[in-house]
DNA sequence: TTGTAAGCGTTATCAA
DNA sequence: TTGATAACGCTTACAA
């Protein structure tokens, strides 16, 4: 079932056809009566024209891949929601790659999209420190947009983590802990890492020195959270307060706190990071940092949706920055005398 | 840049390249050198075959599409993680579409995905009552698999939600509750309605009445679990264990009861659905029904590459039914007396 | 072993 | 206002 059928159906040209269901500005040119002819073949035989060629014509798939770590990391679902319906409002389609951070799997998936033709590409997290992806777009005119800090020549969608970590280390200094431990995450994680840099840099600035003794690196999972957390209070001074670089360890630490006999936040403070949607039910309710994951996505989208429509041109390599927010909710108080 | 580009720079024809390019089985007939010549030439300018052109001429994408109601649901991560893998390994893309379980979303999505040509769809939850899915992609032969129960003519993959919860009232009443409130989801989800069956099904058979003030909805999202539970907690004889028709809403109602002073497990039990990754880790860890999602999206895709490979033929609309466990952790206890 | 050319389902150009 | 036809980039008979 294709154009020529429907045309052969309705009595009329190929050229007609694709002139009712693809209206170009403009050449308006098709008489009422036949068009009208020609939607009820289309509605009677349910035909949907093939996009694929269309596409290879037009040299546009309407299509963007979206690359990320894992979506099981539930910092993810939120990004990708914002991506899809920001795409859905403009018209295209979202091509979803695991990579794990995997330097293959990524190699496999950038492969995989330039075939596809995909007219451009969102990475979130993760690959963006991947050298790998510096100019395989640029023969195709892929468009890229990172949403995350990055070491590459593409416009970005950011937030400052580390302005956020610093605000997270001032409410605790405020509240008068110096003993502030830290579960920190893979250096693979540029976002991570500006974390661990935030933390560093305001604890310096509050004249408390950087404790090595106080930092342990988790792998962002519940399980590494509620590990380190365990080793870090086991310690003969423990924390007063703790920080994590995402929820997901938050969580598992504040499970290793509670196991171990201490009280959220009587003895020992918490805060995480993302702000998670399960952050403010679990109890006592996770003081952390809302990042604006929806959004970033949503303005991914837009910012690629803006740069196709530009067609060619420089890629610009600017950063817009959303702003996050510190919730301040029960998991902190004052350090135990 | 395209085959004959490549053809040229390499001194012979776009056959040849192609051949070099797509191997088939029956015609290995390049010689090495010329071989040699050609991977030569791809490399140095990046070259990568257009999918399009190959699909429009093959009639076969390799593409699926994921149509589910909303990844931010923490149900679907996992799902999705199991589809893209096996997807991956069989060597084909996923195009997501969150729908909402709204028909005109539901709608768009699948004359788009059938626009695109995709060889396959999966369906999870939610739009599995629409008729408008019925007949649809039948013009197209796209083959469709659905994850979870349905009223459509396709084959699926499946879990006994309503043996689960009878697992989960039998384990309650065995521990001697008799008052057991639950904490039902929208009418929309056969998933969330056979869970409410099983509830009823399973207190008939233990010889407890269904009460009507023991039953409240919410919407699966933890706010709705919160006030649900809080509802359900200040009647004047109130439940002495709480189930909930997902994990989402029994973290929420866990919140609920701490907030009003009851103890989780000591005054009551609470049991939740899905096994979320965070369950484990909230303190009490909470009893729930562990339901293999990732495998499921696995076994999905799977099945439909095996239609592919079949080709032809009818859509056999046989059931695949994988297996729940509960995980007994700490949330339940006997009643208080 | 390699090359030529038809054709996949559209859109766009030009003529009628 | 409509129609004929050449592309788009690839694969695949068929010929050489």
């Amino acid at each position: 079932m294709n154009i020529r059928d429907v045309a052969a159906a309705a009595g009329v040209s190929v050229a007609t056809v694709s002139r009712v269901l693809s209206p170009k500005p403009g050449s308006q040119t098709v008489r009422p009566e036949t068009r009208q002819r020609v939607l009820e073949v289309v509605d009677r035989v349910g035909y949907r024209p093939n996009d694929l060629a269309r596409a290879l014509l037009q040299d546009r798939t309407a299509t963007v891949g979206l690359v990320l770590p894992d979506i099981s990391n539930p910092y993810y679902p939120p990004l990708v929601r914002g991506v899809e319906d920001a795409a859905s409002t403009l018209g295209y389609r979202v091509m979803l790659c695991n990579t794990d951070r995997d330097e293959e799997k990524t190699a496999t998936y950038v492969d995989t999209l330039i075939k596809t033709r995909v007219d451009g590409i969102i990475i979130a997290g993760g690959s963006t420190t991947m050298p790998m992806l510096r100019d395989v777009f640029e023969p195709y005119r892929t468009k890229v947009v990172v949403v995350g800090r990055h070491e590459l020549e593409y416009p970005s969608i950011q937030v400052d983590n580390v302005a956020a970590m610093g605000e997270v280390i001032g409410y605790l200094t405020g509240l008068g802990h110096r003993r502030i431990g830290f579960i920190a995450g893979p250096a693979s994680s540029i976002t991570v890492q500006d974390r661990v840099e935030g933390y560093r840099a305001a604890l310096r600035a509050a004249g408390i020195g950087y404790n090595e003794d106080l930092v342990r690196e988790g792998d962002l999972q519940e399980q590494s959270g509620y590990d380190v957390a365990g080793e870090l209070a086991a310690q003969p001074t423990r924390p007063t307060a703790l920080v994590a670089a995402n929820d997901r360890m938050a969580v598992g630490a504040m499970a290793a706190l509670t196991d171990a006999g201490l009280r959220v936040p009587a003895d020992v403070s918490l805060v995480g990071f993302d702000d998670v949607s399960l952050a403010s039910y679990i109890r006592p309710a996770l003081t952390t940092v809302s990042v604006p994951t929806y959004d970033m996505g949503g303005a991914a989208m837009e910012l690629l949706a803006r740069e196709f429509e530009e067609g060619g041109g420089t890629p610009e390599p600017g950063a817009r920055v959303l702003s996050t927010t510190l919730m301040v909710r029960e998991s902190c108080a004052a350090p135990p005398r």
